[in-house]
DNA sequence: GTAATATGTTCTAAACAACAACAAATCATC
DNA sequence: GATGATTTGTTGTTGTTTAGAACATATTAC
């Protein structure tokens, strides 16, 4: 009698938003490709996706260039190029510092400014900062741009329909309501979500991540560990967007307390902070953290960097038995843990979870640098154009 | 350059197939539907509804019989109901027997037999017996019937695509083609998969999980425990098929050696075995365990059961941390757990995730009986036609 | 320089849902 | 018990969108 979920009815409208979109996810995607390519890949007529990429560029969501010298017979086909107008802003409110970034369609990170801090910011701090910083940027992107909005990336939980941070333990926010502030002190739309599941995404459409549609990400940071996950092609968000939390699976059951109030979650074992406290650095960035771990002298660097290892297997064994993804992407210092000691990771990862579903994994690290999370966060941005890119009016905001 | 996942463009037709399809799944997820409530719940015209509804008439997939006596103004709508004739063929080979039945859209089980085994059977034995008995079924259900195929549910490891056991441990099966042999032997399309993935499919669109779009389901057997996840209101199979096993996910780090060959899993001290040890039963059901579990008044078994919870709420609290669920399903002795002890799982799953993660989520039992896993099973059979209605041909099988 | 090949372009056809107008069947009211 | 209001089924027409065919164009191959 009564009807449980309420999927929608499709008309002939929908069939072109979705072909619309299709093609421009496309272009973004692959930052440019041929017309030719995109009849292939779609299995739309050629007719049909003339008249798509035409409105797209219409609505200068898409440009076309000449063709590419390909020696193939046949009439050249033009390149579909993204389109310079649309951009985003990307924001990441850090400990020690905001970052925010002008991103345009196809990934392409056009600004980017680190903006230190003496002390970890206060939401109402990162509002006023980033407002700022952003309104510098709109003067230098005010012409032949179209702001889509602002993504922001958040190293905490984010309800995902409303931008409250339910809470960024290193922060010290808690039930923030940062993206409707943003959105008063900028008059942009803004759209925030976890820093993690932001790169994974990035990773995903960008990155290590391309053309796979099962894997999980985990990413190690000063503050602690985070992750997402693709599943069936799709972002895994779960029911409020707090999905993808694997830093607080349990890998020690008598294991220490956990900042989160649980026991031996794996993001109290496996920290960043105990190997930059070996290495004797102080202050060190991730490259020279990674050089100091590689160098592979010091047994008690190497001993604490497989200790590690072993707890992070214990929850990449959790998570492929849930999970069966084809890839395991390893950012941060993860990755580094994994540059150290591959052969012991990939044996625990092989050896560990059920056999059918360890064969189909691999690891590998992210491939994505600095600009992940401006790379993530800026598709929130755009999800909007990109899954309705009929909704893009040139001349809004 | 390289155009990295290749999705498809949408034409005419795809709108058509669309909607028959959600029509019919519509109808098939409510046992029976006014047609007007179809125009409503799809956001379609009338006179679409009365196209698609007609065309699925006409291929006998649904039937429409007088409206209901609804006391509400208006012209009544006629009811649309699951047609009688599409069935499928469910089984479910299990240790100490194989239970085959006969299901009809709309989940409706209109037979079911139970064919108990002396000795845990073989791949062999188990596909002779099956297509026996599935053999004597089609006789009585020849007449006025179109067989969609076989749907299996199998207590291990399935691979999605060609049905292939990689492992069932109870079994004893290892890398057996069920799904192949079974579908020579019968001469029907086969289609395996996980038994409480399966369950976790019946229970999300018939059970306890009706409209919610992120549960999980973990089921308890007396061999094991496995599970399920729908994210997104779609079920999560992973990159193969082995999704959902939350039985092997780690519980106590210095435990017991699993049969997995890993350290402390959720079904190595979570077990349906040392419970009915405590009771002094043998032989007992499901009902009569439950029964001796609530009967209350034996401190050892009490214990046993909390022992047992503490543990499960450990697996919980992974799985919530990382999939963000709104409810979780507990199906088999671990509802039975639950039954004996709810305050206390309660309490745990209400504060070992993270706090934001936790308020979204509640816990309920299954809310469908022994038919769970004929019903799952089934679905599979009628996934073909239930994503194109006009692929059903009237006459085939 | 000509043929082969692949692709853009244009015009027409087919599929489909939306819409409008009308008919039918129920309830509410007097 | 008749009349009006309301909801829904029915029918014929319209608008949107992709598909397809025919032709034009630009490249490579020989």
């Amino acid at each position: 009698m009564s009807i449980p979920t309420a999927p929608d009815g499709r008309g002939n409208s929908d069939v072109r938003r979705h072909n619309l979109s299709l093609v421009l996810r496309l272009v973004h995607q692959s930052r440019g490709v041929p017309r030719s390519a995109l009849t292939r890949s779609t299995g739309l007529n050629r007719s049909t996706i003339a008249a798509l990429v035409g409105e797209l560029v219409e609505r200068e969501l898409l440009v076309e260039a000449e063709p590419d010298a390909s020696n193939q017979v046949g009439r050249p086909s033009p390149l579909a190029l993204p389109g310079p107008r649309p951009i985003a802003f990307a924001v990441n409110p850090e400990i020690d510092a905001i970052t925010v970034g002008v991103v345009g369609l196809g990934a392409t990170v056009l600004r980017r400014i680190r903006h230190p801090l003496a002390q970890s910011p206060s939401v109402s701090d990162a509002v006023i900062v980033t407002a700022q910083l952003i309104d510098q940027l709109r003067g230098e992107f005010g012409d032949g741009h179209t702001v889509l909005g602002i993504g922001a990336a958040i190293p905490g939980l984010v309800r995902a329909k409303d931008g409250v941070v339910r809470l960024a333990p290193h922060l010290h926010w808690i039930d923030e309501p940062f993206a409707a502030e943003l959105e008063a002190a900028t008059g942009l739309p803004v759209f925030a979500a976890n820093d993690a599941n932001l790169g994974t995404r990035a990773e995903s459409i960008f990155g290590a991540g391309r053309g796979v549609a099962d894997l999980i990400y985990l990413n190690g940071g000063a503050s602690g560990i985070g992750g997402g996950i693709i599943s069936g092609g799709r972002a895994l968000t779960g029911v409020e967007g707090y999905a993808g939390e694997f830093g607080h699976t349990v890998v020690a059951t008598a294991g220490a307390v956990c900042h989160c109030g649980a026991v031996g979650c794996l993001e109290t074992e496996v920290r960043r902070d105990r190997l930059v406290a070996l290495t004797g650095l102080t202050d060190v960035d991730s490259d020279e953290l990674e050089a100091a771990l590689l160098a592979g002298d010091r047994v008690d660097i190497r001993t604490e960097v497989l200790r590690q290892t072993d707890f992070l297997a214990v929850a990449l064994r959790n998570a492929v038995n849930i999970l069966n993804p084809s890839t395991i992407i390893l950012g941060g210092f993860l990755g580094s843990l994994y540059a150290v000691a591959p052969e012991q990771l990939d044996a625990l990862v092989a050896s560990q979870p059920l056999a059918a579903s360890a064969e189909a994994v691999s690891v590998v690290r992210s491939a994505l640098g600095v600009n992940r999370l401006m790379i993530g966060a800026a598709e929130l941005a755009f999800a909007s154009v990109l899954e309705d890119p009929s909704s893009f009016v040139i001349g809004e905001t």
